[in-house]
RNA sequence: GCGCGAGUGGCGAAAUGGUAACCGCAGGGGUCUCAAAAACCCCCGGAGGAAACUCCUUGCCGGUUCGAGUCCGGCCUCGCGCACCA
């Protein structure tokens, strides 16, 4: 860099590190986004969310493609004419910052607060339009104290419960773990060998509302197809029956079977019985026969990971018990499976290998019956048999007595109805979804607020005495809950009896801090968990946008939030998220010293690109590998900080790159190259604000006319896209108004060009705004000396309807689908002079001579198309 | 296995059933400069041709249509999600 030196021959830049803190500080001082908690006026109201961050210390690139995606939508709507909310906090409770305080000593609270403070700044950088004034974090009981009083109100109203589950748990740290943190049936942390344990935990019913939660997915009109699909698929209903079996024995007290099936007409082709391991049968049996409990345990040993499940081999165990078929003399084995789920249905099963592969594969490795009863569509109930494939198709059912011919539909609804003459059975519909587990035993959570007494069970705290904050000096040096484990903080009075009592030390899953925060949001300051008045005006939100990784848990229990807030009279609404979007990640090339596993992690700034396609080190000189374009990540060492970037290019450039990139909701590259040449773009729109020329308006020529029709038609152009979500596309619209402007500056004085510039400009820096509001502000401001306006208070630009209809077409002319020529005509040209001048075009004529029209297809103002013949 | 989505130049991509490849990135050539950077101009899907222009080209095969990247049917590949849910 040689600054200084070459300054006087320097063209005028954007001085963005001036400029854009400038502009900042004003939208600030003036207050730009701020909004009432109850607006009065008509304007319509637009909330505009972006899912909020952990604040894990800094705020990288995905996190700015996210806001700048937000931001751009909020700042649009905004300029037509809506008021708009658009807020941030800070998802804040979590397990990196109980790490943190395990690893370094650091209280998680300060820890948390302190990244709080970073990103804060960090943000605040990129020039968002955020109103800050309704921040909040998680973490602070004036936040989670109302999530205990909702809490306390779902308690009330039966939506929440206390009840016993299986868990994984790691007997080293001490902790249950959520499936995705057990890796190959050990802890993720300790490694730990993972053990399945009953635990009493706190559920919230979301299964209440399964029906409600999978019916309203059609009305979610502005959500992506697929994740109203994943939701579909989780919360997974299945129609079936419930039956009974008799033990030809009694074991012990139990002398029945219940079951769950979704074939309720394959019943007649039953082999065996299967129960879960943890079916309460298999632990009667366990308790005598040491070989069963042995099996069990085993089971029990392999954990409850789905992973370790699915690729587990089907195992069994022959109980030697038996039961009765419910319609026919017969008798079939009870087996306990490694397969047979307790957690769905009944936690046992009737096995139909002839119409289940499980079931199939079962009964194949241990020699079990298997009889078909459905017949395919064409098959001959003779030759018919079962091979390696279990036959789950239509078809007309046989060897079943009085199902006999009945088609697999119609037996479904014979034998429900059968079971339910009999009483031995009914029609029952059954979910995939279970009800949301929210104990975590952590330290560093939203406490659950419950007190259990020795004389009154368990008692919930008093609203009068919440929040139940957490202790400022939990210990999170060893193994276990701090909460538990801490001195004094879960010893209270009964609020019911005034004896010894205990808290409850569990707290919270993080996913219930984020299930309700964007209704926080609308009365952040309220005293109340939500203020009626603020979340009746503001919800739903309008525009959320996040990443797919949340396109179900998060969503899901934010519904199911909405649905208990407004039992429990919080609020009104139906669904929390009328619009979302899920906007793709940010990847960049990954880099190695060598290739192979001898090669370390290079990271971005230490390599240079060098111009035939190669890369070297910074320093070294030596050839980097440059590998493959990936999700970025810390181990791979293929992540860009926002923060320099914004240093070097400013917070505009890189806005304008990640908007320009691609379709937002694809994955983005991140190149050096694509951020420099945002950059040369950005100097060059500034460039052209300062070669505008002075003078009197002179807008008449037809080159002016011209200049002016194409700035109308990207206004239209910009707005259409920007309401479609297309930013890339605006981008280009906008890239090609520049390109005009800098025609018609080469053009210079004498086209009579001053007032049409000057008027592009304007509108380029406008319509440019929502993406590089900086660079907008300054220009504006500086076409406009002495005027006070922001160009984030101004109206969105209107196209002049008389400039965006073209003065003439152009018309393109086929001949047998192909094109031969074009035409330029007046618009609407009548079909009989369009085809004429078709025809006479040079390139058509010869296309056309010595032919038979026999078809002529005019489409006004677009094409002509000629049929020939011979 | 089931479900969803996507396949278009070297790359990111655009295209109400109507001129495929706008715009950008990379690359090449040029102007300016002692030189470079910056800036600006030109070229840039493939083949043929001096040119005019012609032919081919949106994963593959068919279909509908005057006309298909777009609609329909069947396949292939990749990505994502779910998955022993009875």
């Amino acid at each position: 860099m040689n600054e200084g030196v070459t300054v006087a021959a320097e063209p005028p830049r954007f001085d963005f590190r001036q400029a854009e803190p400038r502009w900042q500080r004003a939208w600030a001082e003036r207050r730009c986004f701020r909004v009432a908690d109850v607006p009065t006026g008509n304007k319509p109201k637009y909330y505009v969310l972006e899912m909020f961050p952990y604040p894990s210390g800094n705020i990288h690139i995905g996190h700015m493609r996210n806001y700048v995606m937000g931001d751009v939508v909020a700042r649009y709507k905004r300029a037509r004419g809506y008021t708009v909310m658009h807020p941030m906090g800070w998802d804040a409770f979590g397990l990196p910052a109980e790490n943190a305080a395990r690893e370094r000593g650091i209280h998680p609270a300060k820890w948390t607060w302190d990244n709080i403070a970073a990103m804060r700044a960090e943000l605040q950088r990129i020039g968002l339009s955020l109103e800050w004034e309704r921040e909040f974090a998680t973490c602070d009981p004036a936040y989670y104290g109302h999530q205990q009083k909702l809490f306390l109100d779902f308690w009330r109203a039966g939506l929440a419960e206390r009840k016993e589950s299986w868990v994984n748990w790691d007997p080293v740290d001490g902790t249950v773990l959520a499936n995705e943190q057990v890796i190959d049936g050990r802890g993720w942390r300790s490694g730990a060998v993972v053990e399945k344990k009953q635990l009493s935990q706190w559920f919230l019913k979301i299964t209440d509302y399964a029906q409600e939660l999978l019916d309203a997915l059609a009305t979610l009109d502005r959500w992506p197809e697929r994740v109203r699909v994943m939701q579909a698929n989780w919360i997974g209903r299945s129609e079936g029956a419930r039956l009974n079996f008799s033990l030809a024995q009694p074991e012990g007290a139990i002398d029945q079977v219940e079951v769950y099936t979704t074939r309720p007409d394959t019943l007649f082709g039953m082999s065996f019985l299967a129960l879960a391991p943890e079916h309460p049968l298999s632990a009667a049996l366990a308790a005598r026969d040491p070989k069963a409990a042995e099996f069990i345990a085993e089971c029990r040993r392999m954990g409850t990971s789905e992973a370790t499940i699915e690729t587990a081999e089907k195992r069994g165990y022959d109980t030697g018990l038996r039961v009765r078929h419910p319609f026919m003399d017969a008798a079939f084995p009870v087996w306990i499976a490694n397969f047979v789920l307790m957690e769905y249905g009944t936690g046992a099963i009737f096995g139909c290998p002839a119409h289940d592969q499980r079931d199939l594969d079962f009964a194949r490795k241990y020699g079990l019956s298997v009889l078909p009863v459905v017949l395919p569509p064409g098959a001959e109930a003779v030759s018919f048999t079962i091979g390696d494939d279990a036959y789950v198709g239509p078809g007309t059912i046989i060897n079943s007595d009085f199902l006999n011919n009945a088609d697999v539909e119609t037996g479904k609804r014979l034998v429900i109805r059968e079971l339910e003459q009999r009483h031995i059975g009914r029609g029952e519909v059954n979910w995939r979804l279970r009800d949301w587990g929210v104990s975590r035993q952590r330290g560093w959570g939203c406490p659950i607020p419950m007190i259990h007494c020795g004389a009154c069970g368990v008692v919930p705290v008093p609203d009068d005495q919440l929040p139940v904050k957490l202790p400022d000096d939990a210990r999170f040096d060893r193994p276990g809950n701090p909460l538990d484990h801490h001195p004094t903080w879960k010893h209270v009075a009964c609020p019911q009896c005034g004896g010894p009592a205990s808290r409850e030390t569990d707290t919270f899953d993080t996913f219930v801090d984020s299930s309700w925060y964007f209704a926080r949001f609308c009365s952040p300051h309220a005293d109340v968990p939500v203020e009626r008045k603020a979340v009746d005006h503001w919800l739903p939100v309008d525009q959320y946008i996040g990443g797919i990784e949340h396109a179900i848990l998060h969503l899901l229990y934010s519904r199911f939030f909405v649905r208990a807030m407004k039992r429990t009279g919080h609020l009104n609404v139906e669904e929390p998220f009328a619009g979302l979007f899920t906007q793709g990640m940010v990847t960049h090339e990954s880099y190695r010293s060598a290739p192979g596993p001898n090669g370390i992690w290079l990271y971005p700034d230490e390599v240079v690109k060098q111009p035939d396609g190669g890369a070297v080190h910074r320093s070294t000189g030596d050839q980097v590998v440059v590998g493959r374009v990936e999700a970025m990540s810390k181990s791979k060492r293929n992540t860009v900080a926002p923060e320099p970037i914004i240093a070097r290019y400013g917070a505009d450039t890189a806005r304008w790159f990640i908007m320009s990139d691609n379709p937002p909701d694809r994955d983005m590259e991140w190149t050096e190259a694509g951020v420099a040449g945002a950059s040369r773009f950005v100097q060059r729109v500034f460039r052209l604000l300062e070669n505008l020329p002075d003078g009197p308006d002179d807008g008449t020529s037809d080159a002016a006319r011209a200049l002016r029709r194409i700035s109308h038609r990207t206004v239209a152009a910009v707005t259409e896209a920007l309401e479609g979500f297309a930013f890339n596309v605006a981008v280009a619209r906008l890239y090609e108004l520049a390109n005009a402007i800098g025609d018609a500056e080469r053009a210079g004085q004498a086209s009579g060009l001053t007032a049409a510039r000057r008027e592009a400009v304007e509108l380029l820096a406008r319509l440019m705004a929502p993406m590089t509001p900086h660079l907008a502000e300054e220009m504006y401001s500086r076409m406009h000396p002495g005027a006070t306006a922001l160009v984030a208070d101004l109206p969105w630009p209107d196209a002049d309807p008389d400039l965006l209809a073209a003065e003439t077409v152009t018309i393109a002319v086929q001949v047998m689908g192909k094109l031969r020529g074009t035409i330029a005509v007046p618009p609407d040209t009548s079909r009989d002079e369009t085809l004429a001048a078709a025809k006479v075009e040079a390139n058509v004529a010869r296309a056309l001579r010595g032919k038979r029209i026999v078809k002529e297809i005019y489409v006004p103002n677009r094409i002509v198309n000629f049929v020939i013949a011979g």
